[in-house]
RNA sequence: GGAGGGGUGGCCGAGCGGUCAAUGGCAGCAGACUGUAAAUCUGCCGGGUUCGCCCUACGUUGGUUCAAAUCCAACCCCCUCCA
């Protein structure tokens, strides 16, 4: 369908739509005012990735087309733990590692939205605010009795675990109320009416809004964004590495910029679509004239969107020259005293598992000093040298 | 509850007393070709190594044996069929 309201006719242009629960209503509604909307993240790392990168990206929107974005921290619910589409149950946190990821967590954000109390400005919210406020009894009273077992034991999330005959806990047999209670605390304290997330989220986000319905008989809307995959139909934002991470602690800003850089073709458009602000018509002419250009594009600005426009440029620059054969400032880098041999150089710098996988890196002949190929395992490798392994890792020693 | 089948390296999946660090496929890494892409071809793909070997690994724990991923016992877990 075409939408009336800037925010849905974004979303939709731009591929952030799987499906809404009811798209005519909602429309209606961001046409004609300020939608309140959250998105809920769990606290269990101390960085978002990639896969949490639509639903920013849709906040953001959201934001800029005149609405307030909600930011929902679980630190309540993180002392539970998602239950869904998982086969082992979560390792549950001590408080003071949420707390720690938590304010982790908010400086990501701050990147996105504006933050502060203006009419669309975003706010960041804890569900541990109520949710261990609760008392048992009132709550089974007023909220419990809106919820049938029965129909809770066909969703697919808890079915998965019951017919694997696999422990399903009381405590984790909870999440989907507690975040559909959420939903409804949102509405009541600050008249929130949208729930977004993923698709596997739809069954928890249509729960929310049928007990707002039930419990305050109002209407409240979810959206759910497509599952992102590859070209090739990997699932998005693994690499060999381990996650692909938000927070420049956990991935340095050459590297989330180099993750851009190396997307497939086919991705290019619609990671732009996604991933950067880059107007459609612009993004339409970058790619269909030099894609491989267009991809130091895209890179250049999900990483400035992420981790400023000063740290994409310098990762940018960085990567002009290393891949021209020179070295730029942003490299990784491996303090060493005096020559080491380019085995402890390639392991120092994380290029290399072990001794052993250095060996077979030099026998194979993708190890280089300085731009030039190694043969010898027991060649030495100065301070200020730099090693590369393979064409797209680089790095440097520094003397220390 | 009864009867079968199965748990092997990141994943899938062979092996069923020594020649097994374990065939093959996927994923990954590197080389060639390119565009820091894809596809294709080639090599590598548990750890250490003085390159002789050594260590750790085939669900768990014991046992048989000169020798076990392979045989036996117990236990744990998964699957299928019957009730």
């Amino acid at each position: 369908m075409t939408y009336a309201s800037s925010f849905l006719s974004t979303l939709d242009a731009r591929g952030f739509i799987h499906q809404i629960t009811d798209p005519a209503a909602l429309d209606a509604a961001a046409a004609d005012g300020v939608v309140t909307a959250y998105v809920g993240y769990d606290c269990t790392a101390p960085s978002l990735h990639i896969g949490n990168l639509v639903s920013i990206m849709m906040l953001r929107h959201l934001q800029q087309t005149g609405h307030k974005p909600i930011v929902l921290m679980g630190g309540g619910t993180t002392k539970v733990g998602d239950p869904s589409f998982r086969s082992d149950d979560r390792p549950l946190l001590d408080d003071e590692r949420i707390e720690a990821n938590k304010a982790s967590i908010r400086r990501i954000f701050e990147r996105f939205l504006t933050f502060g109390d203006g009419p669309s400005d975003a706010i960041m919210v804890d569900n541990d605010a109520w949710l261990s406020k609760l008392e048992y009894i009132p709550f089974l009273r007023n909220i419990g009795r809106h919820f049938s077992v029965n129909r809770m034991l066909s969703f697919d999330s808890v079915k998965l675990r019951m017919d694997r005959d696999q422990s399903l806990s009381f405590l984790e047999f909870n999440y989907m109320i507690m975040q559909a209670y959420d939903y409804l605390e949102l509405n009541r304290r600050f008249g929130c009416v949208l729930q977004m997330g993923g698709s596997d989220q739809w069954g928890n986000i249509v729960n929310g809004t049928d007990l707002i319905r039930r419990a305050d008989a109002r209407d409240a809307f979810g959206l759910t964004t497509p599952l992102i995959t590859r070209a090739d139909g990997a699932k998005m934002g693994k690499t060999a590495a381990g996650a692909v991470w938000l927070h420049e602690d956990s991935l340095p800003g050459f590297d989330y910029w180099q993750f851009w850089r190396n997307t497939h073709d086919a991705d290019v458009a619609r990671f732009m679509r996604l991933f950067t602000d880059l107007p459609l018509g612009e993004i339409e002419t970058l790619t269909s004239a030099d894609i491989n250009h267009a991809k130091a594009v895209l890179a250049t600005e999900a990483t400035a969107l992420c981790r400023g426009r000063e740290a994409a440029d310098a990762a940018a620059a960085t990567a002009a020259a290393t891949f021209a054969g020179g070295a730029g400032d942003d490299l990784p880098s491996f303090a060493v005293v005096g020559p080491v041999t380019i085995l402890d150089a390639l392991v120092g710098l994380g290029f290399a598992a072990s001794k052993g996988e250095a060996r077979r890196l030099v026998a194979g002949g993708g190890a280089r000093i300085d731009g030039e190929a190694i043969a010898d395992e027991a060649a030495m490798a100065r301070p200020g040298a730099r090693i590369s392994a393979g064409k797209k890792r680089h790095g440097v020693l520094v003397s220390g």
